[in-house]
DNA sequence: ACCTGAACACCGTTCAAGT
DNA sequence: ACCTGAACACCGTTCAAGT
């Protein structure tokens, strides 16, 4: 629940602020709270007056997850190990998606939905192609290298994003207690890893782990391809 | 859209009736087509028969969730390489999500609301133990492990699971077209990739080659981890 | 071109009541 | 214990109308 900080009082509505205030709402209380109605009447308006931008709430969480994408600082093209470059482009789409992270979900089936997202396939694809990966297989390495990374920010244990801010701690001392209540002999593991799983101590170290995990994966497939072909 | 198959006619309905039809509905026509009020129209009951089994619609959707996740055949615990048995523990999941692929997106969010998600996770958090990996990283990985596994099947080329059966078809050939009009000079890889973005010649080389990616991560970083400590 | 107003079909859920 | 019935608050969306 954000402070209701009605805009600049009587301005146009266009495709860029109608998305940049879904955007706010979203990253404020989440996905599940950003409804149409709920956004026409923060921005001083008919519900019907977003559809004249959007064709349809689809059409809107395209256009948002467009201006999220948008923020992500491609890095310039370079020489050098491909799989390396892979690396540092996945660093930044996770720097712009920790920035924004209730909105993880909704751009992990947008990618191909608008320019910024192309783009950003785009050049995965082109470096997992100069790394020796086959077209079938780049395609599904690059979609899947976007996933892990959309996965990781949802999985950040302790992060809760499904709920506004202000429950976030409830919920995590729920689910602690909730997990604290299992047998310890059929579940020994899990009882060990309780911290581990509701709480994270060092996410910078988090989030390298678990591309470092994805990023070796990519370097030891590599070597059992078959020398790069043209396509 | 299932044919509307009552079921028998005047038994009374549990908790298992009640997910195991909803597990259908959401296999039939997607998640987003399994509503309270169409399952209880389906079973040939009111709405709010269904409150007296599940608390709300969180409660159902996590019953499906560990209906779903019983099918899953966990392997025999075995002796041998504890990444070779994370792979096959992770196989068994791959193929029961493979049989109700549009039930993946639900899981990702429950594995860790019911017996059968906990006790897979269990699996994979030990394995990981055992592998040499400490506390913090090998939650890390389970949860990794897992939601790799659920992307594999939400992602496969062609698949659209967000629409009902029928329309699938329309949906990969708008998608194509789409594709098909972006600048092949700027989009140089993805033009050349809109094939296996698409469709899916060889699933079975697909899932076993994005489970690889992963298992060969795990294997990568290992050898960067001190040895087992027991916790 | 851009927005309002009223209406529709559908949703999850509460609460009281039936058997 | 198990289910019905009526009601409420909220959704996305269509369609006609205003300026």
């Amino acid at each position: 629940v954000p402070p209701n900080q009605k805009r600049a009082p009587r301005d146009r509505l266009s495709r860029e602020v109608v998305a940049a205030r879904a955007l706010e709402l979203a990253d404020a209380d989440g996905l599940d709270a950003l409804t149409i109605r709920r956004l026409a009447a923060d921005l001083g308006v008919t519900p019907m007056a977003l559809y004249w931008h959007f064709a349809d709430k689809g059409a809107l969480m395209a256009g948002v997850a467009e201006q999220l994408l948008g923020e992500v600082e491609l890095p310039a093209a370079a020489d050098g190990d491909p799989i390396d470059q892979l690396h540092e482009l996945l660093s930044a789409l996770l720097r712009t998606l920790r920035a924004h992270p209730r909105l993880a979900r909704l751009v992990q089936t947008e990618f191909l939905s608008s320019d910024p997202g192309l783009l950003l396939t785009e050049r995965a694809l082109s470096l997992l192609h100069g790394a020796g990966f086959d077209p079938p297989r780049a395609a599904q390495l690059a979609v899947q290298a976007l996933s892990t990374i959309v996965d990781l920010v949802l999985a950040e244990p302790g992060a809760e994003l499904d709920v506004a801010a202000d429950e976030r701690d409830a919920k995590v001392r729920e689910k602690r207690a909730r997990l604290l209540t299992l047998p310890t002999d059929t579940y020994p593991a899990l009882s060990a890893s309780i911290d581990a799983l509701t709480s994270c101590l060092d996410p910078g170290g988090y989030f390298e782990f678990g591309l470092d995990v994805f990023i070796a994966g990519c370097r030891e497939l590599r070597r059992q391809q078959p020398a790069a072909v043209s396509w």
